[in-house]
DNA sequence: GTTACTGCAAAGTCTTTGCATGCGG
DNA sequence: CCGCATGCAAAGACTTTGCAGTAAC
């Protein structure tokens, strides 16, 4: 096999998810790349990113109708996201999970996976009682 | 005001949305109420879509990179996804849900509202313990 | 007579695809 | 050499928007 597998492009961008506290999308990550790589194209960084997903390096995420985002964290985990700014931080959250899985069965449902996101407002957009403002 | 609020594009696209049992998608509703109403617009369809949404009458579920599906339910509510034929069932979680909404304090987030769904295989797709191969 | 809804088509956003080029092995 | 990655642009899927006509109040 020639496959030149994780190439300097396909490495550039898993590096920049990888820098990245945001888990940015496909835009971001471009503009991101094209700084020590001129002359990427836009494709080339979707093909980055499916190869990327495909071999378990980043995980896609989609949230409402907006673009996907890309997380460096592969194992499950959950988010919460803030309905204000948009934040969106890695979250576990700690529930049996067996308990999810368990649950579609008396719907005839052998559940495999799940995905919970928890929506709010992050402690920048909404400060709490105690919290500073803004 | 003048709004003619629930007007019978509105209606139809409700009832179609609440007489289908698979949360169809706007293509779908689309297409259904054209039989009622052949010279319906794509784009009236969309609109009647947005407005029983913002006033609570559907909602609108988005999951993976599909086109939205409206859900008659607004109460909120989880769902299981059928992986193999898309299958989307309603259902309600015995979990308490005040754990959910607290879960992210730790993380400064004020949570107000969360979403899960739970992916797998569906009783057609899947028929029991001893599926056959398929 | 206003105002709101509709129909039509065009534009918009995000993503994918087709094809030619060219490096890497 | 040959395959695979890349660049480019065009196409694609879904949704939104602009505008003029029309119906409701």
């Amino acid at each position: 096999m020639k496959a030149r597998r994780l190439t300097p492009h396909r490495s550039a961008v898993l590096e920049t998810i990888r820098a990245s506290r945001t888990h940015p999308t496909a835009a971001e990550i471009y503009s991101q790349v094209r700084r020590r790589r001129p002359g990427v194209a836009y494709a080339t960084i979707y093909n980055a990113l499916d190869w990327l997903t495909r071999n378990g390096m980043v995980s896609e995420l989609r949230l409402g109708d907006e673009a996907s985002r890309y997380d460096p964290t592969t194992a499950r985990h959950d988010h919460l996201v803030c309905t204000r700014c948009g934040a969106l931080v890695d979250y576990e959250l700690p529930l049996p999970h067996r308990i999810l899985l368990q649950a579609g069965r008396r719907h005839g449902f052998r559940v495999q996976y799940y995905r919970l996101e928890l929506f709010g407002c992050c402690s920048q957009c909404a400060p709490d009682s105690a919290a500073p403002s803004r």
